[in-house]
Parts: C-alpha cells; structure tokens; sequence
DNA sequence: ATCGTCGTAGCAAGCGCTTTCTATCGCTGA
DNA sequence: TCAGCGATAGAAAGCGCTTGCTACGACGAT
C-alpha cells in the first residue's frame, strides 16, 4: 500500500538502516550512496512515518502552541510569531522539521488541561502556554503537575505572556510586565490631570487582570486616590469589546463625572469608546480613553488609541527559539518584558 | 521510566490486550475487569503513547487545520470554531479526544504544502483547509497531488471557505459564494445612486479576490458601467490595513470625484477609511465605504461598516464535524454558503 | 450427560522505524 | 607483508501498542 522505508531500501539497494541514516543525517553515509538512497526516495515519493518513527526513537517532531483565545490577534500574533520561528529553526537539513501547531482552550481549564494530555501523549518536543494564568490554586496545583510531567518525559515547556510558576517544570518564562505598563498608563493620565478614572478591569480570576489592576492602583495611590472611589470606579468584565461596551455604561451610571476611562486591553477599550459615544461624550474632549496590547487596530481607531505597546511578536519569536532550545533560557529562567507607552489621540487633558 | 500499557495490566492483573480492549471501549469486556484496569491506569496515571497506538492501529487522532494567517479574526474564528467542534465530537468515550492543531501557513503555498507533507507524516486522521486558494496551476496542481495522497493514505480532507478543487481528493468543500455576496454590495451601493465606485481588490493570484472583483464587476455591467473606468477604479493591493490606505489613496488620485469605495475585506476596509478621512473626506457624506466578511471589529467602526457577513463560525463548526464524520458531506460534496448583506452607517446616497 | 454457543481473556504477530553491535573493506605504518 | 584502524554498511533487536485468533468456562438445548 503506502510506501515504506524498506521500499525504498530495496529501491536504492541498500539496507532500511542505511535509509534511516540518509533520512535523519546523524551518521556518516557515503556520498554516492546517499545520492542513490535520495533518488529512490523520490522517485517513490516516500513519506516518513511520523509514529513509527517516533515510537522507535522516543521524540516525536510534534511542537504544541497553547493560546486562550485564537480569534484574539493578541494570541494570534504571539502564536504566528512562535510558529514561523520553529519552523525556520529547522537547520535546513532534510527530514529536521516540527510541527508546530496553535491548540485553542478558549480559556478554559479543563480545556487547557486536555490539550496538555494530548501532547503528552504524542510526547510532543516541546510545549509553549501562551497568555494570562488562572489565579484559581486548584488549577494551578493541577497545571504544575502536568507541566512537570511534560518535563520529566523530555519535553520542553515554555511560558509567553504568563507569569512565572513554582517548581522548576518550565524551562523558561517569557512574562510581560502587566503592573509596570499598567502603572505608567495611569500615571500618564494623572499627568495629564485627571482625578476621577473609571476602571474597566477584565474577568478576576486572570493573572493579567489582577497585575494590570494592581498597576493603576499603585499609581492611583501614589498619587493619593485609593480613596473608597476605587473600588466604585472598577468594573470587572470579559476580554470583549461587548463587556467594555457594557462597564462603561455602568460606570457612567456609577458616576457621570468621570474624566478618563482605563480598559483591560485594546478590546476593550473599543467598546468602552462605544458606549461613551452612544453617551454623548467626546473621546477624548469629555473623556478620555486608554487601552493595553497595541493591537494593530489601535491605531486606527478613531480617535487613535492610547495604549501600552507588548512585543507580542518578539515574544513569541523568542518563546519559539527557547522551545527549539535554539537560545538559551534567560538567568532565572524568567525573563520579563517590559510595555511601552503610546500616547496617542485617544487621551488630553479633562476639561477646564 | 515512563509507565506503559504492560504496567498497567500487571498491575490490574490482566493482559495488555485487555488493557488496550478497554482503552478503546470496542471490544466486550466484563464491568468488574473493567474497572480494575481503569483503578490501576489512575494510580499509575498512565497516559497511552500516541506513537505506539498510531503505529500498531495505522491510525492517528491528529486533524490538522490550514490557516492563511492566524492573526487574522477571519481565520480565527473558523479555526476556533472547527477546533471546538471537533473536541466535541468526543462522544464521551475515554481516549476518544482528537488532537485538533491549528497550522499557519502564512499565505505561502510552499509552507501550505510542507505542512500536509508534516500531517501526512503523522497519518493525521482529517484536514481541514481553509481560506482562499491560489488561482496559479503549478501550485493547484501540487495541493491536489497532495491532497490526493492524503485522501488515499485515508485522511479525511475538508475544504472550509475555499473554492472546490478538480478530482475526487476531497471530501466535502464548504465554499463561500464571493462573488454574489460582492454583486449584492455593489448593487445596494449602485441602488443608492453611486456611479463612480472605487474598488481596492486584494492579492490578484488569490481566488477570494478574483471572486469578489467577479461580483463587483457584475453589477457594474448589469449597470450599464463596464467602461474603462472599471480597470482604472481597480486597486490590488494585499489584505491588511496598510493595503487599504495606500490603495484608496491611489485611487483618489486617480479620481477625486469618486462617491462610494468598496473594499475586499473589513481589514482593507478600515485602512481605505483611514485614507478618505485623512483626504478631509466625510464618511458616508462625501465617500461610502464597504467592507466584506463583518469581521467582529466592522460594527464598531466608526462609522459602522457595511459588509457581507460571512457566517465564518458556523462554517467553521461544519467543516470540524464533517472532518470527525460526524456530519454527512452535501449533496455532490461541495456546499456554496451565501453571505448576507449588512447595511449600515458606512453606506449612504452620494451628496447632491 | 454431551455438545454447541456465548461471553471473556490471553497469545503472539506484527506496525515501520531507530540504533547498537558487528562485519567488511581498503589503507597506513612498521 | 600483516596487524590495526577508520569509514561505511548490514543484521537484528526492540520501541509500546492493536488485533486476529485461540482458549476456556459456563450455560442451555438436545
């Protein structure tokens, strides 16, 4: 039926082993006789048998790219980047090629942990978790266990966008600077003069959500407004652009006389823009509005979005090449990549 | 080292046979040996090696997905909802769950066909390729020789958003109908007065594309304006925001009087608003502008954009259960899925 | 009481590859 | 001239699982 490895042996005249060797070029072959093994592989069209292979070597060529949300560019982008980086690594020799593959949980444990299962099973080569951690101790119990499995069967697991986790199950942590961006975006509004902030946080039990939260009330409180108004002007939702749409509304409501309202992420802030338009309030004349990622959309939305820029490509790029084991892991292990501010058109003084 | 199939059967005291009879719950087997096994695969938390059982089964639980670019929300969204589809189509019987990976090819044909070299290698079970194909022969000549091989080696191959291709390779093809969708647009803008409409197409080798500039040239015709102008009010550029910007202002200079723009997507859309806003033109007042797909963000542009809603998510969740076998493919294996125009604040009578 | 049958479980032969160990050949250096 | 060695190729033993076939009791039918 299909072709197998003895087809072509025999094809070429030589022995399966020698196939092998051709095949993976780990061992030294004569020339003419690898010209003569290459032809045949060819002229048979012969396509190595992944399991097989995988099963007699015990490492498979299976690369798993966990991301929350795949319709989110935010994961899109960082999985793009890790993708196309795992698969240039691969040095050019025949046969030497991953298969580097995005697996969606869409936020849900459950999910996440199924996904993990699955790779394991295929012994996957290495595994990238992308994206903010469940704050939930049970999961990340469950979560470290897993990992740790993974490691101990010789994958290489790395996390990007994600903070760091006890043990040393991972072997290397790419974590975005959530509460430093988070600190200097408030801090720019402040500098600007406004005083009354609504917050439109995202779902509670996210790390991300937590460490951009504690961002802005690190600045709200160095700037001496951790007053009860904190908790009031905070507004938890979902990554959407429907639940920004949905707490802004409510913080009008809760307080009329805001003067700038902070988003979990870009997303977000879009709908946020929504409702304050639907309100009659100028963006950013009456209000102003930030968001954090700098998605590519950002930039053209109208007014354009000030934000928090993540080097969500350079992230993954790098979260690829620590998979391969092509760069060495940060000292630590962990390694924690600072956002940028944009100031853009989205946020000016409150008025008078 | 790692546990294996014999160690769980030790250790439940039957054979390995039995062990693996009630993994894959196809075999009778009695409800008290049953549960022995099961008890002794929990303690030893004993996880099936993928390689093994494709190998000895000749069969793999990996379903491949082809994306264009997994940044992009139109590929996000078909992928995420096939990858769900197919995760739940694990009727519940333990060891059933597919692995459902998502692959990015970049739009590059070259990667577009090492990745099905990759999936072929892992016997994958299904593929699913989505996005437009390429209009150029060689390379439709090589995906169908590839997905002819795939076919026969029994992958199941499912086309999601993309043309029918020649020969019985394919399953089921699940295909958008671009170019009525497009002709609609057109007609409505045609039906509001515009005569002087500017089209900013996509890549030109790409079906998508030649399909909606089909569509929108057919209205054009069956409006009596099939003049030079059509060739001259026709930009190609790629599908991003970028593309969008450059190509309205070409087009603007090629014409300055034109009242509406069309443009292949949402993405190229917003960049095409982001030119005519920065020419001092008013949306719709002086200019329309269309999009195509209502991708998320499109309702949400300011002013919200008028666009063919694909019905991305359903397709994708069709295309993921045909891949399982879990759907009967349509009648003659291939199903034109209409788009549905939706009009909204982007559109309006040209002034005067 | 005997035989066929049904319901279970075990045996053992691979699945297609990798890799260790061994064999062979042509040289080089003494 | 011959032992010794480097370079290259082959033989064969698995890797961990699936599955066709066989084995074995227990039971109802004759």
């Amino acid at each position: 039926m299909t072709v197998t490895l003895a087809d072509v042996a025999a094809r070429a005249r030589v022995s399966p082993a020698t196939v092998s060797r051709v095949l993976n070029g780990n061992y030294p072959v004569a020339a003419t006789t690898r010209e003569r093994v290459l032809r045949a592989v060819d002229e048979l069209d012969y396509v190595l048998n992944g399991p097989a292979s995988a099963l007699a070597a015990a490492t498979s060529d299976l690369v798993g790219i966990l991301v929350n949300d795949i319709a989110d560019p935010f994961f899109g982008i960082m999985a793009g980047a890790a993708q196309s980086a795992i698969g240039d690594t691969g040095t050019g020799r025949a046969g030497g090629e991953k298969l580097a593959v995005v697996c969606n949980t869409g936020g849900s444990p459950e999910r996440e942990l199924t996904y993990l299962t699955l790779l394991q099973r295929q012994r996957a080569a290495a595994v990238v978790v992308t994206g903010g951690a469940l704050v939930d101790p049970a999961h990340i119990a469950a979560l470290t266990a897993k990992l740790t499995k993974l490691g101990d069967a010789g994958t290489r697991v790395v996390l990007c966008g994600r903070p760091p986790m006890p043990g040393d199950a991972v072997a290397a942590t790419l974590a975005f600077d959530n509460r430093g961006g988070a600190r200097s975006l408030t801090e720019h509004l402040l500098s600007l003069g406004h005083r009354r902030i609504g917050y439109v946080a995202g779902p509670v039990e996210r790390s991300t959500t937590r460490d951009r939260l504690d961002g802005h009330r690190d600045a709200m409180t160095a700037a001496g407004l951790d007053g009860p108004d904190a908790d009031r002007l905070t507004v938890h939702g979902r990554y959407t652009r429907a639940s920004g749409y949905d707490a802004t509304r409510e913080l009008l409501a809760r307080d009329p006389s805001l003067t700038a309202v902070v988003a979990a992420n870009d997303t977000v802030a879009l709908g946020a823009c929504a409702a304050l338009r639907e309100a009659g309030l100028r963006i950013p004349d009456d209000v102003s509005v930030a968001g954090f990622d700098d998605l590519p959309f950002s930039i053209d939305a109208v007014p354009s979005l000030t934000t928090v820029r993540l080097p969500l490509h350079e992230a993954g790029v790098r979260a690829g090449r620590l998979a391969m084991g092509a760069d060495t892991p940060p000292p630590g292990g962990v390694a924690t990549i600072p956002g940028e501010l944009m100031v853009r058109a989205s946020t000016a003084p409150p008025r008078g």
